[in-house]
DNA sequence: GATCCCATGTAACGTGTTACATGATTTT
DNA sequence: AAAATCATGTAACACGTTACATGGGATC
């Protein structure tokens, strides 16, 4: 009875005076395979050191250039950028597009900079969980003999060949020289790795 | 002018009535690469297809069994089994270890079952974000000479040797004959295709 | 009796998605 | 003039993680 009420309250204060931020530690787990702890930050601060942007411009590098390895709308990038600019990682100039079309070009801050390479630099001990929906589905279908295998691995041929395809359309457009590879080495690499691992996943696919 | 005012209104009454939960259509976005929608609760209707089990059991198998490809943990697990139970697609039956340690064993209802096959069976026509932090990174490094990159390539070396040891050895204990394989064959797919995924990763890394 | 595992829950918070909301510019 | 694209925001809600919280059972 009595600890009930002590437990209670202690919540209470503990609500009442922790307002601001807790500093949470990381929680080492091995080869456990973690979530994700605010890793958009640093993916906006790496595409502004590439060159300043706006917003919008972020939005469209999430659709097109990074979307194999990161999702982000706009609804999630406006505010990251507000938060990122008050933390002093950013800072933004108004332009204007024709008349008066009103938009930020964000760039980075020293601090920013040094915060990303301070990122890229620190170590990264987690294995990334696929959920891949298509690989769960089958993980819970019992027997080969199965009627709806080969319509469900058809569907995922077309869907990888497609991507695959998308993959290979970007390295000859993005990288079709060595200057190209030189000017992006990185780039270039996870490019390639995209384009190994939807290679092998569709051999594996076509063998049953 | 008229279709401004007309569009304001439509939106008004739009707000007024749907006051209650709105029913989202997924939108089809082609080849997009989108988010979850509650894959969770089909992962469980799965596992409880295979045997019966309490919500710690579940939270274990998602350490253990398919941690590679979906991860949850009990804060998550058990308030979705009462709202599961209290959707109809589960029950559960009180049980005891030793003298009191009470325990919920839950299995599928038939709409439980219905909804996990409706599910297995409806199209996947998604791919996912890889959200692997280490290519991120290798993202934003521009030059082959960086020095950071032979340390963070031996780091990922290791990660991904761990994982596919652990892999390999898990073929072995689940799957040491053709009976194993025939009796859940989805499994064997799957853990044959993560074999081959590290492998191609590994393969990768020790090129560059 | 200490430690680890079994077993179940809630609280707080951070992240991510969809929908709402608006307006300018360019292209068809 | 209609549609697509540029451009920026907020609101509501769903999902996921970490921390808090408790207690029984088995093993050393």
């Amino acid at each position: 009875m009595v600890s009930e009420v002590k437990a209670q309250l202690e919540l209470f204060f503990k609500n009442w005076f922790n307002k601001d931020r807790k500093p949470r530690q990381t929680g080492q787990k091995g080869l456990s395979i973690i979530g994700q702890r605010n890793r958009l930050q640093y993916i906006i601060l790496g595409l502004l050191n590439q060159r300043s942007q706006t917003g919008y411009d972020l939005t469209k590098a999430f659709d097109h250039e990074i979307g194999e390895f990161w999702q982000a709308q706009h609804s999630q990038i406006y505010p990251m950028l507000k938060r990122m600019e008050t933390d002093g990682e950013i800072t933004h100039q108004d332009a204007v597009t024709g008349e008066k079309l009103a938009k930020k070009v964000y760039q980075l801050t020293h601090k920013g900079r040094q915060k990303l390479e301070a990122w890229i630099s620190e170590p990264s001990p987690e294995l990334t969980a696929t959920k891949d929906e298509f690989i769960l589905k089958l993980y819970f279908i019992r027997s080969a003999d199965d009627p709806r295998i080969p319509a469900m691995i058809h569907e995922q041929v077309t869907l990888h060949q497609a991507q695959l395809d998308h993959l290979h359309l970007r390295m000859a457009t993005v990288f079709p020289d060595q200057a190209a590879i030189d000017a992006a080495y990185g780039h270039y690499l996870i490019l390639e790795h995209a384009i190994e691992r939807e290679t092998q996943y569709l051999a594996w696919l076509n063998r049953h």
